[in-house]
DNA sequence: CATGAATGAGGCTTCATTCAT
DNA sequence: GATGAATGAAGCCTCATTCAT
């Protein structure tokens, strides 16, 4: 009855959860077909990417893509909580323990190029997702950006930061890190040159104006 | 989503220059498509937009679509280009005269936020691009970038910037300026508030670092 | 109201004769679009070949087309009926005053291979006449095929060929020199060699059987 | 006619094997879709037949097609394939063990006609494979000149056949059974009349020339 | 005579999804 | 759990033809 990825339907969608895997068998059919979403979507991007070109790589039958999700928007969404969740975990994680703000910021920005880097397949489509489902996307910002701000306030609290507008601050934050990563990373598939580090670093903690 | 579009075509896409009208009634159809085509794309995105979607909102029959342009991605192509043009056209004016460095980025922010306020429609789904033709969606932010460059260069050369890598200051404004103006003016449709434009002018001239 | 060329419909295309030119400058314009329909045909076929194609080639805007001819069917129907007009007269005339019914088919051949040569554009897709005017195809071959038949009975009449059935005669004759051609001037663009022609002659005139 | 079928792509055609079906309903469906176009080819023709045409007449769905095949072409290209295929295997399987060349010759023209009536749907249109598929129809066409030419030099060799060209003779003897055929055959539906054959076997064996 | 814009029916193809096995 | 055949809606595009200028 082909419905095509009419509209977003998020409230449907939160209800049909995606079948949970009895079995180990399954469990491993299911990550296969993740697996293969991830590098599809990748390289074809979402709209781009037909669900037979996930069977396929994932080397499974058509129907067996929906025995574990409901349908093609299903499992992006799936791919993109994971993401943000990955992304955020490795940063609080690198960033733990650190007490300089300058420290931490470096951090972040390193941790953030090298995720991207290593996940550049599945992050080359985050701003396709504004419209497989809208609101998934102003989540997948928005959480990014709470983390953020919190650090932010902190600091400024602490004296290490100038008062400014937390929120836009976070903001600004992620558009230079996705920007530049979407220079180096995505378009040439390459480290963040050290030299653009130290230049985001700079700007960032002392700004551009000359003394 | 049927798309067919096979691959970047770059090269034939050249060739085939887009049909130059002839005659005033012929050029009127011509710029109705061209309106209805940047509406269209801005609310449904490019992939779920379709040339019939076009067409009946310039009340023009289907085929006429085709006497104007040769595909779907080929009025996209334009809309872009001019999109590009237009933009940098509006802060060169605005930013011409203007002496201090630090004027300079506040009117472009300025004007970089009134400009994506009114082409939301088509501005919201310019990172879309990137999978309709890489090429072009590199050439916008590339065009754009070397603009800044060159001022920056010149404020630090001036004595009114630190040194710093300009490419990297150029895509990190790009960057603050996207996720900003996306905050505030493709969410909200709103006007970016005075204390984000404050915070940002704070933050890009002088940092986060307290003193 | 796009009729698609529906049918063979010889009874109206009859009556809808092609519109005669009163000027000179019609008259030129008319055998431009002849000419460039000749070399369009020839090389896409009937049912590739666009109006548009024809109209591009000949230099003159789509409507105009349509002032000489009622439609795309039509123009293909004149070549062909010129076409077999002209083999004829020059097949006639080549062996007009010849004695011998032997140098009678030797010229025959000759002329015709030289004038598939000549014509190899559109002799290419008379096997496709069949499917855009049956009886404008069986026509052609009729016709053709009448002049042959009046020759083979005279010839045998007169003595100088066995007693066959004169209708399969013609038509075996038509067979393989529409074949030789084929493989020789349509295949491969050049002339019927000589070690051909004198297999052909010695077929027809004396059969395989060793003596 | 709204082709698109651009240009003839045998390299990708090679590549895209016809899809094998995995179970016996698929192979049952495959084979319909086969009957259908056969039918569907020879009333239509090529370029006129519509895959929907297709689909109906077998009895499925449109997008079932594409399940089976990668497109219209190709669905030809296979029945082109079998027909020559077949008609080979039919000759060869007659002429087998028969001595004299003459009957060789006879029997090969009565298996031919016979085999295009049964096959006339499809027959009627092997002069349109030269516009679909180039290489396809001289590859027809030589495949067949191939088997002639063997027989006819064995035939010249063993002192039966006077010695001439044996590939012109091939294609005069295809020539003539084309034609004969179309005579009667494919234009009137019936078989080819004795009297026709005798002409023939006359003219083949012994010529025209009254002794 | 000539032009060129406009039309809309119709063709090919894709693909998300369902379902019987 | 897994399979793969089947579906049909929907998309893109072509083109013969008409018509106002």
């Amino acid at each position: 009855m082909s419905t095509k990825e009419s509209a977003n339907n998020s409230a449907a969608k939160a209800q049909a959860k995606d079948f949970q895997a009895k079995t180990s068998r399954g469990e491993a059919t299911r990550q296969k077909l993740l697996d293969a979403a991830e590098e599809v979507f990748g390289v074809k991007g979402y709209f781009r990417a037909s669900v037979v070109d996930i069977t396929l790589k994932a080397g499974v039958a058509q129907g067996t893509f929906y025995v574990y999700f409901p349908g093609k928007q299903d499992i992006f969404a799936e791919l993109v909580r994971e993401l943000n969740h990955d992304l955020r975990r490795e940063i609080s994680q690198a960033v733990t323990g650190l007490t300089s703000r300058r420290e931490v910021e470096a951090r972040g920005f390193a941790v953030f190029f090298s995720f991207i880097r290593k996940h550049s397949n599945l992050y080359r489509i985050m701003q396709q997702v504004e419209f497989v489902d809208e609101d998934l996307f102003k989540w997948y910002y928005r959480r990014l950006a709470q983390g953020y701000v919190q650090g932010v306030e902190a600091a400024m609290e602490g004296g290490e930061f100038r008062r400014l507008d937390p929120e836009t601050v976070a903001y600004a934050l992620m558009g230079i890190a996705e920007f530049i990563g979407m220079r180096w990373v995505l378009w040439e598939g390459k480290d963040v040159p050290a030299k653009a580090l130290d230049t985001v670093m700079g700007m960032v903690m002392d700004g551009l104006h000359a003394d």
